[in-house]
This record gives structure tokens, C-alpha cells and sequence, in this order.
DNA sequence: CCACCATTTTGCACATCCTGCAATTTTGCA
DNA sequence: TGCAAAATTGCAGGATGTGCAAAATGGTGG
């Protein structure tokens, strides 16, 4: 468990532990039967909690399998400090790519957990959504930091959403592409190639 | 009803009037009393149909909200064949961004309408998602016509999945944006003038 | 070891969501 | 008018999701 950090108490690991014991079961059955033959009761019974604790953990049924981590929810803010972190010589778009890098990094890292996950999401397309909600969370904290990067006010401005909304859609495609492949090629790789293809403004390839 | 031709059985008149008043009332009431303070019973009773036949239209509550007009399943195939009907001589890109200045007419047409729907979805963030779902079913359509125009497959190929993300996620923006201003500025000049940062690379707007 | 507080788990009640099925009503057409 | 197709409806029932209060468990100090 590389999440587990040592100091920490009993209580609190027994929390991640058990996040992670229901996200992962659900992933496992959900691959295994499909989504509508899973309940969250089948779920709960399978890791040996209530229903009821389930959904302390989870909104929905869909979460489980959607949300890896019980830390998600800093995943933006984390990604947001990236961005103003990044050498201020790059360009907006250089400087979210680099986030995009360091994120693709850490799903690398957990790459069976994940190949697996994207296998149940693709199988299962309502589940898409649930992602696309979670990853909106994200949305404000980016926004405003790309903001002060570029000296744009997101709410005046179309270029920060625009930008935002495309890096996440070019992201999106380089990870399903990742998963297309099995995870044989870094997703680091994927990605920054992607990133580069926007940067040249998606030119067409059969031009070349 | 610009949308009822006259050669139309009064059966498929009074199918469309249906889904079209369960469509806005749903909208109406979401946003007079927000997502969770509406339920099926209510909107269905506001129409004067019964719970049941609500579901005989949509999936879900949220698709109400959502899902404008019955139609809206041929949309991707509609887009696709906009997509390969443009002029040759266009780059996938060119011609993906015509697909969307037709699709973005169509919303301009039902202007108040949408940045009805809009406020609603923005209020109420786990309708994106939902909205999201529902253009992820023109994928598969999309992805094929692309494949075509560049002779690329798009299981083997990063390229089609990236343009098509790319664009959505441009294409939502322009929107968003759109409703930000009140609709006031054409809906068609935000889509061209954010495909065509696209087209650009999205350069860094401060770097000018 | 015990006692005490904070946190977590759990059961229960309850509203809502959503589906399948069979009965009923409505529409289209001859 | 009368028949066939299609739409609406009620009903039964499983599943989702929430609030609340009781019970179990971990942390801490005596």
C-alpha cells in the first residue's frame, strides 16, 4: 500500500483501507457481471461492511468504480499548483501539458488498477459521465489558475475555458488510446505527443 | 412548433408535443426549485401524463433536463454526414468546425430556450456529466466519419479521438461562454473564433 | 486496566428512482 | 363502424440514497 503513509493512526488507515477495499471490489465485480448486475449491497457484503457504510464512502454506486483514491478531491488543487509552479517562460498550454505529464505519471504508476478501471468505464458508458463530473470538480481551481497565468479573467475571457476544455478532451483521448494499446506504451509518451499535435493546432496528418 | 412537419400523424404530433412539454417543464421546474426538489411525479403531473409515461421517454430524470428535442440520438449521424459532405479540400479540422457552426445555428434558433437549459445545467453541475453521456453516443459515428476523411483508423490511431475531443471540449467552451454574455454575441462567432485558436496551436494570448 | 470522548459503523425508516408486465385507452386506416 | 397497432397507465417490486439515533471502536489520560 504506497498510500499508507506510516504516521498516521490506526483509524485513519483503516478509513483508506477500507475506501480502497470497496472502490477496488467494485471494479472487480462490475468487470466481472456489468454494472446493472452489481448492487452496492453485493459490493458492501463482498469487502464486509454495511450498505449503510458504503455510501459514508460514496455518493452513488458509480463512484466506486470511478474514484482510485479517497484524496480525489485535492487532485485539482494539486494539479492547479503545478501549473503555477511550472517555469514562467512556458506558455499556458506548455505549462498545463507538464501537469498533464505529472498526472499521467501517477496513473502510470497504479497501471493494472487503472488499465482495469478504464476497461469497466469503456464497457459501461453511463459510468463516462460520473467521470467527467469528478474531473469538473477540478474545473474552478484550474480555471483560476490558468487565469493568473495568462492575466485572463475566466469569467470575462473565452480563452482559459477553451483552453482548459481541450487540454481535458486531448487528455482524455491519449489515455483511452493507452488503454487501446494495454498500457505498452508510457502514457507519458501518449500524452505529450498529443499535447504536441494541439500545440501544432491539430494539423491534418494525411497533409504531410 | 418549428419542429412539427405537416405531413405527421397526429400520433407522432402528440409524441413530440409530449416529450417537448415534459422536456421544458422539467427545465422550468429544476431551475425554479433546483435538481433535488423535483421528482418525476412532479414534472409528470405538471404535464398531465402519468410517472410511468415519463419513463416511457427518458431514462432518467436528469435526461429531461438535458435532452431537448426527441431527435436527438440521429444528431451524431447527422454531424457525420455534415462531416463528410464538406468540401475535400478542407482539413479534418475545417471541416469538424463546419459540423459545429451548423450544430451551433440549430441551439441559436431555440436561443432562449437553451440559455434556459444552460442555467439549469450550470446550477445543478451532475447534469454535465449527463450531457456529456449523451454527445459521447455520437462517438462512434463521429470517429468513423473522421477516420474516412483522414484515412486513419481510428483503433489504431491516436489522431481521430484526439481531434474529437479536442474539439467537444472547444466546442463546450464556446458554449458556456455563450451563456456567460447572455447570448448576446452569435453563438456561430465564439464557435469560429475558438476553432480557430485551435487551428492555431491555442497560442499563449498575453505572448501577442 | 479502566473510563471517557470522538469517530465510525450500523440498523431502520422512508422517499425516490426505474423496470417489467399486463390491462386499458387512443389512434390510424379500411 | 370495427380492427390492428401504438401509446398510456397502474401495479408490484427491486435498488438507490439520506437522516437519525443507537451501538461499536479507536485514542487518550488517569
Amino acid at each position: 500500500m504506497p498510500l499508507t503513509a506510516p504516521a498516521m493512526s490506526l483509524r485513519e488507515r483503516k478509513k483508506i483501507d477500507t475506501f480502497r477495499a470497496l472502490a477496488s471490489t467494485a471494479v472487480k465485480l462490475v468487470n466481472e457481471r456489468g454494472l446493472d448486475n452489481v448492487t452496492v449491497e453485493d459490493i458492501s457484503a463482498e469487502v464486509g461492511v454495511s450498505p449503510r457504510t458504503f455510501f459514508n464512502y460514496f455518493a452513488c454506486k458509480e463512484d466506486a468504480v470511478v474514484i482510485a483514491y479517497p484524496d480525489y478531491a485535492q487532485h485539482g488543487e494539486q494539479a492547479a499548483e503545478t501549473l503555477l509552479a511550472a517555469p514562467p517562460e512556458l506558455s499556458a498550454l506548455e505549462a498545463l501539458t507538464s501537469a498533464l505529464v505529472s498526472h499521467a505519471d501517477r496513473i502510470q504508476e497504479d497501471r493494472e488498477e487503472w488499465l482495469h478501471r478504464i476497461a469497466v468505464i469503456e464497457a459501461n458508458p453511463s459510468l463516462v459521465s460520473r467521470l467527467i463530473a469528478i474531473g469538473g470538480e477540478s474545473e474552478l481551481s484550474m480555471l483560476t489558475a490558468i487565469g493568473r497565468r495568462t492575466g485572463l479573467d475566466p469569467e470575462e475571457d473565452l480563452y482559459p475555458g477553451l483552453l482548459f476544455s481541450a487540454v481535458c478532451g486531448v487528455f482524455n483521448a491519449a489515455v483511452r488510446h493507452w488503454y487501446r494499446l494495454d498500457g505498452k506504451q508510457p502514457l507519458e509518451e501518449l500524452v505529450r505527443a498529443a499535447a504536441a499535435a494541439l500545440a501544432a493546432g491539430l494539423p491534418d496528418p494525411g497533409k504531410n
